[in-house]
DNA sequence: CTTGACTCTGTACTTAGGTACGGGCTTTAT
DNA sequence: ATAAAGCCCGTACCTAAGTACAGAGTCAAG
């Protein structure tokens, strides 16, 4: 199903300009043109928006977002170089998932805490994920 | 054992700037001073540092952070308000953390496939995550 | 007792990531 | 066939989060 720029827009969540910004910027194709222009878009675009989106909200940046789109095997490409771009991804990944989870549990002691009126210290998140991830 | 912003900066890998602004934006308490002048703080302000550099680097904005420094428990607050702010985060937290397993689930298969040379579609990352993960 | 490194405040500049505006075409619904 | 709504491009503006002066005071080492 062939998309407007508005359409793609408003069903990936963002606002048209920011669609032209990610033109701008690489991150998303240029699409084709009707005569008159107007870009033309098919779904596989709402779902790269859609992951520029959430790999934002993950904390990655654009220029570190356009790194993990480029991870693909094109012919041209060694298959080992981008293996090794994935390993250091998932490194990088699995750090965020693990302080993530640091923070998780000191939420949920919390809560507990929270349940039982036991909490004393003063700030315990901080001092939970001190404990919990390498600095 | 007491310390000059120069020495927490480096500590917390920031720089002094940084900290000046994160004390105006309140989200570190405005330290002791010197008779002269200069600001004292402790191993705590290391600490608050460091989880605010992390938070960022997870995604969550310096308001989001506040919101997570303010959840502690005063005699003052009420204890199931904290108990419900916290599950609030507990629940963005959960999303982001499966949003990153989806994230790695696709970076090892992709090393997996590169290892097999058995990748033929064009952007996997984004085909698995869209399966994977609600939009 | 001075010199170099550090700190102070206030203001200004920067970078990333958008967002908005203006003037002018297209499309669509009435 | 004529509004209203949508799109084009270029440029300008905005917010968040720092970062960099400048000019003045302070501390520590030789």
């Amino acid at each position: 199903m062939v998309m407007t720029i508005g359409q793609l827009a408003r069903a990936a969540s963002v606002n048209i300009q920011t669609v032209r910004y990610y033109e701008r910027r690489g991150l998303v194709p240029e699409p084709t043109r009707t005569p008159a222009g107007y870009r033309q878009y098919s779904e596989d675009a709402v779902a790269r928006i859609r992951f520029i989106r959430r790999a934002k909200e993950l904390g990655f940046s654009l220029k570190e977002i356009d790194g993990l789109l480029d991870l693909r095997v094109h012919h041209e490409t060694a298959c080992h170089d981008v293996e090794a771009k994935a390993r250091e991804k998932i490194a990088l990944v699995d750090q965020k998932i693990r302080e993530l989870q640091a923070m998780q549990t000191v939420l949920e002691e919390l809560v507990t805490a929270c349940a039982t009126n036991a909490l004393t210290t003063d700030c315990p998140i901080i001092e939970t994920l001190e404990r919990t991830v390498a600095g």
